[in-house]
DNA sequence: GCAAGGTC
């Protein structure tokens, strides 16, 4: 058998690429964690069986070990020095398990990843994934290509390098330090601030070497208009009346801020009464064809001209790539390669009914060749691939394809040309003059009309001529403050600056947006909120250099050096990491300085929110926070009880807890299905169960109720053996649909149901009846747990107009008749051998108190029932 | 509940 050769790409659409280009489209594909193209052909001058395949971007992402997980023990300057620890990105994903499989057997391993620093990175978590560097005898290569054309992978697959460890390790150290930095921050700020301030309206006060220099662009800028001091100004505009047009002429010194001075030379004008032509400028000037298009420039357009905002952009360019109406929409590169298509993409589009006659009328009178632009080595500019009408597409997506379409038109038009006309006057010793526009050539902007060159039409003079003025004006006017920052200036800032990149810059935008810093308004003007400008303002306080964009480029600067192989990587990464835990302390050190400026622009947690329910350990009542996030006050002991986000709370018939006395609380979700649930505030925050979060393995990503960590347990999580709110209690079977349990929603009258307490399966009981309770028996055939139901008098089913009736929901031929599955997709009696209503049987947990462990901790322990 | 970077 030929020997095999195993060769990984970035993303799915460039290992098909790839192997497409190698096999001239004569492979198998099968699917895997992602497709996988088999065929054969030479490789290093021998026969071989290639596989080419592809990760998903990173295949590790980096993160603190599990005891520096919980924010309440982890002091965040020991962030610093902890160790960190990488972790597959997407494990549901299992990219780590299909390289190694796929990598069985292989002799050679080709890295295809972008050639980018971040692909240099990802080339080691790929062989790291298939455990070749480990084995003897097999060899690992680096594909160079600077496009994905057929020409560059041919030419890349016959100059195979190694993959280059020092850029690999630049991005380590980035990864490490903007963890570090970014969480150690971050938890500080907003243990500080959300256990100070009431009414911040943040879950989370973050900070990231990315996020916060974007968020000071838009703080600075509105710093500038507030302190903006207008100033009045003049200017002199003499009319004349000359071959039926009237027409204002210009001053040279365009303004004065002097009212008398302006006023002076008016009279000098109007002592004069006339105008003399001293010069007249002919020249022609030309207006270049926009570059092929890349991704920030789509992004910028997408703001200012289309009002999207980037994600949303994003969000459609993709669509409309995997539609297959746009080549791929992720690109630096505003070059064309050389063997781009064009005539191809044109005839794409020449039946359009939009562009349809511009097109044809570029096929055959000769199209120009785009302008050169940069070649970034990703991918070709955005362009579209087949033709489409608004009706396919939808109004959004139609907008975005029909600006892709034109810009791709522009850049193959000719250049606009005009003439500029400039006639110069003279009069009393001061110059004015009037500008002329004709336009020759339209060019690209016929198919780009909002970049049209305005026509100016003015008579014709003669050098020498003198002219009656007909009236002088004297405009007053006062200089302006700049408006909001733009969207779209923003993404031209941090590209300058070098914040995010293509990908990311959106991202970080979207954070500042939701974490309430600044708001979109009209035009996509980015306005900074009370919480945005009190942050920036308390770096300025205590480190200005904290939010100033050069943070960016000082960590690029640094993590250079080791791509470069000038400076050893884990000497950089202390280095740096050192740097910023001084600035650190000093920061909490100084916090008082930011402090005081939130303190005068929110309120303190004890005037904020509403009275709700008793504190289990002082026994008074705690104060309900409502804004984000979330939570309780204790004034009296001054502690805070997260809740659960997003929903309505209110007190549950005063009931309390047993294991803290701390008063119940109910949670309903929004919307008309929206379940509810009890839970007590200091278990929710404090589970007296460990390992309560793996208790049910799935439980952290059911889509249903989102669980932080370490925190997070509701009543029906419980396993509490006679508190009648616990799971035990209220857990009637074993959910269809996963391996949680249906529990009774408690709340639900007169529409009876049940949920799971995992996944978003509902079912609902019979309607209409007075009362629905578990009971403490269990069904003898599925070990579901007995219900009582208490029908309605006028509607019950039962005869002779008996009210109440016992069963199981799965066995009792009645309920089963009744109950409905709402969501999920079966419901049935087969599910009762996975019965587990009631705590038997079941695996896996160990109640353990934890009364000892901490002196104030109210609970008693699970072993003292 | 936390960063920024890939990509879906």
């Amino acid at each position: 058998m030929a020997p095999k050769v195993l060769m990984v790409a970035e993303k799915p659409s460039i290992a098909l690429a790839i192997a497409s280009a190698l096999s001239g489209g004569r492979m198998s594909t099968r699917r895997g964690s992602t497709e996988v193209h088999e065929f054969d052909g030479m490789f290093l001058g021998f026969p071989v069986h290639y596989k080419v395949t592809s990760v998903i971007g990173h295949v590790f992402s980096v993160d603190f070990p599990a005891r520096f997980q919980d924010w309440n023990s982890t002091n965040p300057l020991d962030l610093f020095d902890a160790p960190i620890v990488k972790s597959e990105s997407t494990p549901k994903a299992h990219i780590c398990r299909h390289l190694s499989q796929e990598a069985r057997g292989c002799g050679h391993l080709v890295l295809w990843l972008d050639c980018d620093r971040e692909g240099e990175n990802i080339c080691f978590e790929v062989i790291e994934c298939t455990g070749f560097q480990s084995t003897p005898g097999k060899k690992v290569h680096r594909a160079r290509f600077s496009a994905v054309t057929e020409k560059d992978i041919l030419k890349a697959m016959n100059s195979l390098v190694e993959p280059n460890k020092n850029e690999a390790q630049a991005v380590d150290a980035r990864q490490e330090i903007d963890l570090k930095v970014g969480v150690a921050f971050t938890r500080f700020q907003t243990s500080y601030f959300n256990g100070k301030y009431g009414n911040l309206d943040s879950r989370v006060i973050s900070y990231g070497p990315c996020q916060t220099p974007t968020l000071g662009f838009c703080v600075r800028r509105h710093l500038q208009i507030n302190t903006f001091k207008p100033e009045k100004f003049w200017t002199l505009h003499p009319y004349i009346m000359y071959k039926g047009y009237e027409l204002k002429l210009d001053w040279q010194r365009h303004r004065l801020f002097d009212s008398d001075v302006t006023q002076m030379f008016r009279n000098f004008v109007k002592e004069d009464g006339f105008l003399k032509v001293i010069g007249i400028s002919e020249k022609q000037v030309s207006k270049g064809r926009p570059t092929g298009l890349n991704t920030v420039n789509l992004l910028k357009v997408a703001s200012s001209a289309l009002g999207f905002g980037p994600q949303l952009a994003m969000q459609l360019a993709e669509r409309l790539y995997t539609q297959g109406f746009i080549s791929y929409p992720r690109t630096e590169s505003t070059a064309y390669p050389a063997s781009f298509d064009y005539k191809g993409t044109l005839g794409a589009l020449a039946r359009n009914p939009v562009w349809g006659d511009y097109v044809q009328q570029l096929l055959s009178d000769g199209y120009h060749k785009p302008r050169s632009g940069t070649d970034a080595g990703d991918h070709p500019p955005i362009t579209p691939m087949s033709s489409a009408t608004e009706n396919i597409l939808g109004h959004d997506a139609w907008k975005l394809y029909q600006y892709i379409c034109q810009h791709f038109l522009g850049t193959l038009s000719p250049d606009c040309k005009y003439t500029r006309i400039k006639i110069e006057f003279e009069s009393g010793g001061e110059s004015f003059y009037c500008v002329g526009q004709h336009v020759l050539v339209k060019g690209f902007t016929s198919i780009m009309p909002w970049l049209a060159v305005t026509e100016i039409n003015i008579p014709q003079f003669t050098e020498g001529q003198k002219i009656d003025i007909s009236r002088i004006e004297v405009d007053e006017g006062s200089t302006q403050p700049p408006d909001y920052l733009s969207e779209s200036e923003l993404i031209s800032l941090m590209e300058e600056n070098g914040i995010g990149t293509d990908a990311s810059i959106p991202v970080h935008i979207n954070n500042i947006c939701e974490r309430n810093y600044v708001q979109v308004q009209a035009g996509r003007r980015l306005v900074p909120t009370a919480l945005g400008i009190s942050l920036i303002r308390g770096y300025q306080l205590i480190d200005p250099d904290l939010c100033l964009p050069d943070i960016r480029s000082f960590i690029e600067h640094q993590i250079a050096l080791v791509a470069k192989g000038q400076a050893d990587h884990s000497l950089v990464v202390e280095h740096v990491i050192e740097q910023f835990k001084r600035k650190f302390i000093y920061f909490v050190k100084q916090i008082e300085n930011m402090d005081a400026l939130f303190e005068a622009e929110f309120s303190p947690l004890s005037d904020s929110g509403r009275v709700l329910s008793k504190c289990g350990k002082c026994l008074r009542y705690m104060k309900h926070i409502p804004t984000q996030p979330s939570r309780l006050y204790c004034g009296t002991c001054e502690e805070i009880y997260y809740t659960p986000p997003k929903g309505t709370i209110k007190l549950y018939k005063e009931l309390t807890c047993p294991l803290d006395n701390f008063e119940l609380l109910i949670f309903s979700m929004p919307g008309p299905e929206g379940k509810s649930f009890p839970f007590c505030p200091y278990c929710y925050n404090n589970p007296p169960f460990e390992g309560i979060d793996n208790l049910f393995g799935a439980s952290k990503s059911s889509g249903s109720v989102k669980l932080g960590k370490g925190a997070g347990m509701p009543c029906f999580l419980c396993p509490h053996p006679t508190c009648q709110h616990s799971m035990i209690s209220q857990g009637v079977c074993a959910c269809p649909e996963c391996d949680g349990t249906l529990v009774l929603d408690p709340v639900s009258a007169p529409r009876w149901r049940l949920y799971c307490n995992m996944c978003n399966c509902l079912v609902s009981l019979p309607e209409g009846a007075h009362r629905i309770s578990t009971t403490r028996d269990h069904c003898p055939e599925c070990d579901s747990t007995i219900i009582e139901v208490d029908f309605n008098k006028k509607t019950t089913p039962l005869k002779d107009g008996a009210t109440l009736h016992i069963g199981c929901i799965l066995c009792d031929e009645l309920l089963y008749s009744l109950v409905e599955m709402k969501h999920g997709k079966s419901f049935s009696r087969k599910a009762r051998h996975r019965g587990r209503g009631r705590g038997r049987g079941r695996r896996g947990y160990s109640g353990r108190g934890r009364g000892g462990k901490k002196q104030h901790d109210p609970r008693m322990s699970f072993r003292d029932f």
